[in-house]
DNA sequence: ATGGTTGGCTTCCAA
């Protein structure tokens, strides 16, 4: 039976929930993840989502950060502690749906290069890895997937010599993001579309959306098993280009 | 290209 994952930072589930709700009704997603939905657990709308016929699963706080998965598939098991990753901070959730599992991660965004906020998502990623040494083999059907604020390639933004320093891909990040993948996942876009330039975030600033002047920093990765699966993933750009957008786009994989 | 937009909350922080 064929189904769809997407991944989504919305940038305040509350301020895009028009949108959303649009996107939703005019797409077939089967499971979707949301990030920086920057809403408390005791205001997050479920009810909404529970009469489109999804399952929902959240963590939030106040203002920042904040996760959430939507499924039409019933959880088999879920896992919302991630203490040691993530610190304080709401923005790993994990679900055992069907016959796979699904990581939806926010990553943090590290603000500028060799801050303390730097070293705080280099922590993240790696914290990462050894978590899925720890807890996943290579046979198991696992996907990775959500805001991972890093681009892979050059191929991934709009100009590589001029952001060869820049947050989002510095090079320590890109090695961190490196050793992530090596754990044995697949990058569903880049499988499906070699040599194709895709953005998955625009600035709001300096018309960056106009001038396509993006970055492929939101990801589905797949374990290998599982990316034999898939037979299509796409970045839905038109989305970023609707009134009152999240400066993301959401990405979708369908499988089959 | 080296500026300035958005969301949440509030007189600024994070992205």
């Amino acid at each position: 039976m064929p189904f769809s994952i997407a991944t989504w930072n919305v940038n305040s589930l509350r301020a895009r929930m028009d949108l959303l709700l649009y996107w939703l009704k005019s797409r077939k997603i089967d499971v979707l993840c949301l990030q920086e939905t920057k809403v408390e657990d005791g205001q997050f709308p479920k009810e909404i989502f529970e009469e489109l016929g999804y399952h929902v699963l959240f963590k939030g706080e106040k203002a920042y950060n904040g996760v959430c998965i939507l499924s039409m598939y019933p959880f088999k098991s879920i896992k919302k502690d991630f203490g040691n990753i993530e610190g304080e901070q709401k923005r790993i959730l994990e679900a055992s749906i069907d016959d796979f599992t699904i990581i939806n991660a926010y990553f943090p965004h590290g603000k500028i290069p060799d801050s303390s906020s730097f070293y705080y998502k280099i922590d993240f990623v790696e914290g990462l890895r050894l978590y899925l040494d720890e807890n996943f083999g290579s046979n198991d059907n696992l996907i990775l997937t959500g805001d991972f604020n890093i681009a892979p390639e050059e191929i991934d933004v709009f100009d590589a010599d001029f952001l060869k320093n820049a947050i989002g891909f510095h090079p320590r990040e890109r090695e961190a993001l490196l050793y992530l993948k090596e754990w044995g996942f697949i990058d569903l876009f880049r499988h499906c579309n070699k040599n194709v330039k895709g953005y998955t975030w625009w600035d709001y600033r300096n018309s960056s959306f106009k001038k396509n002047k993006g970055m492929r920093i939101d990801h589905i990765w797949a374990s290998e098993k599982m990316a034999e699966h898939c037979k299509k993933c796409i970045i839905d750009k038109e989305m970023r280009g609707k009134p009152k957008p999240s400066d993301h786009a959401p990405v979708i994989a369908e499988f089959g």
